[in-house]
RNA sequence: GCCCCCGUAGCUCAGCUGGAUAGAGCGACGGACUUCUAAUCCGUUGGUCGCAGGUUCGAGUCCUGCCGGGGGCGCCA
């Protein structure tokens, strides 16, 4: 039995009682019932507040309709005792080996185990990184990396049709500057102060000059032209190399200059003027975003006629609707958190209302340390430590699964030296060599002739305590990527695993699962295995969803 | 001034969208390898959940106010 047949067959339960009138509700019975693992196992195999949830609308107080409950659940197959405790808690004990099956179901499943049809027919846009082509990819852009792709992971694994999209910033004074940094370089004159830095700057302007011989020789308008738009190429493919080397993959590479070239600036526009929140002012073109709880109206184009990059933001929503996506996910920076409310008001003047179709998730600041002090500086990027350091040094797994273990919207400290280390202070070995570990178990069964054989293995045999345990929190994974998924927090994921980690441990000291020297094998063991294998699917799977590797040795 | 985030064990952090006696790892101390990977497991230690009110059967979780830390508030991008 599964947490959801359980509910199932809790609300069945209370159907029943109502339509025998024992029980009188007002308003409807609910759909699903919530049921929980408790944190003290004396609290049963699993535990309801439903009693407690409806004891308002109920003629009988919690503990009463509880008692009820009880009592017609206590026929239903698999559960062994249902128990009232406190103020009207239903607590289940299931019948020791009625929660086998779910092993070989699991292995049925294979990849499919955990998806669900929670955000079954959303169209969704996740939004990330979104950098400026002017330089190397830095700390802040590697934890939206990881976090972007994991969640983008996360929601298709709940059925949702996701296309994660990056902005390219190639528009506007700052790409200008950027060209002339490297321009400058290639000179062999000092970068203008206000320009780009570090070494990374120098190495562009060798491999532009390399690229076109002649490009020293143009007259300075179409050199300086030339040297950034042939910078941005190289910069924008770096970034993508790193992007892939970090297991990172974009569906839509977005061109800000597109926006403009396709006139699609022009239509957004349109369709704003068209909703009645623009308006003219000293010479610049507002929108009156104030109408939707901004602190004040937005400027979209100055007085000088240039469109800010607001206008371009507010075209680039109105195309992901026209493209039509149901949500469109930004993740930003702790710094753009300034910006979330001119979004909103935003989304609401082009007609939309906010609440469904935009939502904006704010990431606080990373700090590295090592050797016990903060690392800030890069000496290629000339500011901030870059993606390509950081894979170098913690390596693509370590790096992406320290990541996505954290909410965002806390602030989080990689510690170099933790991260890096082959322990059990450091959950991304811990969790990968609990999948070794397995993979170590089906292979010796695969040398001794045993196969992991779903058909015609017996669930019942697997009644050992730490068998339940670790069957029960097998059960969890569907519900955790719903979860997951619906509260956009992939480290949710990270942290199940964990914790499923510590009980298939538990599970391996106590349970033998292959047969000792000249012992012949008994369906124990092939029961065993079959639930050894099942979790060796839920590591394989929950692992795949933060794009972390399940590595079969260690 | 206004807005956002954070405050939980000595340290780093979870806390299942309001549930029962608040958890994990590290640290410290003590145990378990002739057997499937000891990168593991078991035990002990450790808390006025920043403070004060409120909501209710029940609050670390929701509301209000305060204290402390971080960040943000351009016709910049």
């Amino acid at each position: 039995m599964t947490p959801s047949e359980l509910s199932d067959a809790v609300v069945h339960a209370l159907r029943a009682l109502v339509e025998r009138g024992a029980v009188e509700l007002t308003g409807d019975l609910p759909a699903s019932v919530v049921v929980e693992r408790p944190r003290n196992s004396s609290h049963g195999d699993y535990a309801t507040n439903v009693a407690l949830q409806l004891g308002k609308r109920s003629n009988l107080k919690p503990p009463a309709l509880a008692a009820a409950l009880a009592e017609e659940l206590a026929g239903v197959a698999g559960i062994a005792s249902v128990d009232v405790a406190g103020p009207g808690f239903l607590n289940i004990t299931f019948d020791a080996g009625a929660q086998g099956g779910l092993a070989g179901t699991i292995v049925a499943a294979g990849p499919a185990y955990g998806r669900n049809e929670t955000l079954a027919g959303r169209r969704v846009n996740v939004e990330f990184i979104s950098a400026n082509p002017t330089g190397p990819l830095h700390l802040g852009h590697t934890r939206w990396a990881a976090v972007g792709d994991a969640l983008s992971r996360v929601m298709e694994a709940a059925g949702a049709e996701v296309t994660r999209e990056f902005y390219v910033n190639d528009r506007g004074n700052q790409m200008d500057k950027f060209g002339a940094s490297v321009e400058a370089a290639a000179q062999g004159r000092p970068v203008p102060e206000d320009g780009y830095h570090g070494d990374y700057i120098a190495d562009l302007a060798r491999q532009v000059v390399a690229n076109r011989p002649d490009i020293l020789e143009l007259p300075e308008g179409e050199r300086l032209v030339a040297f950034r738009e042939e910078a941005y190429q190289l910069q924008l493919t770096e970034q993508q190399q790193h992007l892939e080397t970090f297991r990172t993959r974009f569906d839509v590479w977005f061109s800000e200059r597109g926006l403009y070239d396709d006139g699609k600036v022009e239509h957004g526009l349109k369709v704003l003027q068209e909703k009645g929140h623009l308006f003219e002012s000293e010479g610049a073109l507002w929108m009156r975003t104030t109408d939707f709880g901004d602190d004040k109206d937005r400027v979209l184009r100055r007085g000088n006629g240039e469109l800010t990059y607001f206008a371009s933001d507010t075209a680039y929503y109105v195309d992901k609707r026209e493209r039509g996506f149901d949500t469109c996910i930004y993740l930003l920076g702790a710094d753009h958190h300034g910006y979330v409310g001119r979004l909103r008001s935003m989304a609401a003047c082009a007609g939309d209302d906010p609440d469904q179709t935009l939502e904006v998730l704010i990431g606080q600041m990373v700090k590295i340390l090592r050797g016990g002090e903060e690392v800030r500086l890069s000496k290629r990027a000339g500011t901030l430590v870059t993606l390509e350091e950081l894979v170098d040094l913690i390596g693509v797994d370590a790096l992406r699964y320290t990541l996505a273990r954290y909410p965002t919207d806390s602030p989080l400290t990689l510690d170099v030296e933790q991260i890096t280390r082959a322990s059990n202070d450091n959950p991304v070995f811990y969790v990968q060599y609990a999948h070794a570990r397995l993979a170590s178990i089906l292979r010796n069964a695969g040398d001794l002739g045993i196969a992991a054989s779903t058909d015609g293995f017996d669930p019942s045999l697997l009644a050992h305590p730490r068998e339940g345990e670790l069957l029960r929190a097998l059960a969890e994974l569907p519900r955790v990527v719903a979860a997951s998924a619906q509260l956009r927090e992939p480290h949710r994921v990270a942290r199940y695993l964990e914790e499923t980690a510590g009980t298939f441990h538990r599970f391996y000291d106590a349970c033998r699962v292959l047969p000792q020297g000249d012992e012949e094998a008994t369906d124990l063991h092939r029961a065993r295995l079959v639930l050894v294998d099942a979790t060796r699917v839920v590591f394989a799977n929950g692992l795949g969803l933060l794009g972390v590797d399940a590595p079969e040795r260690m």
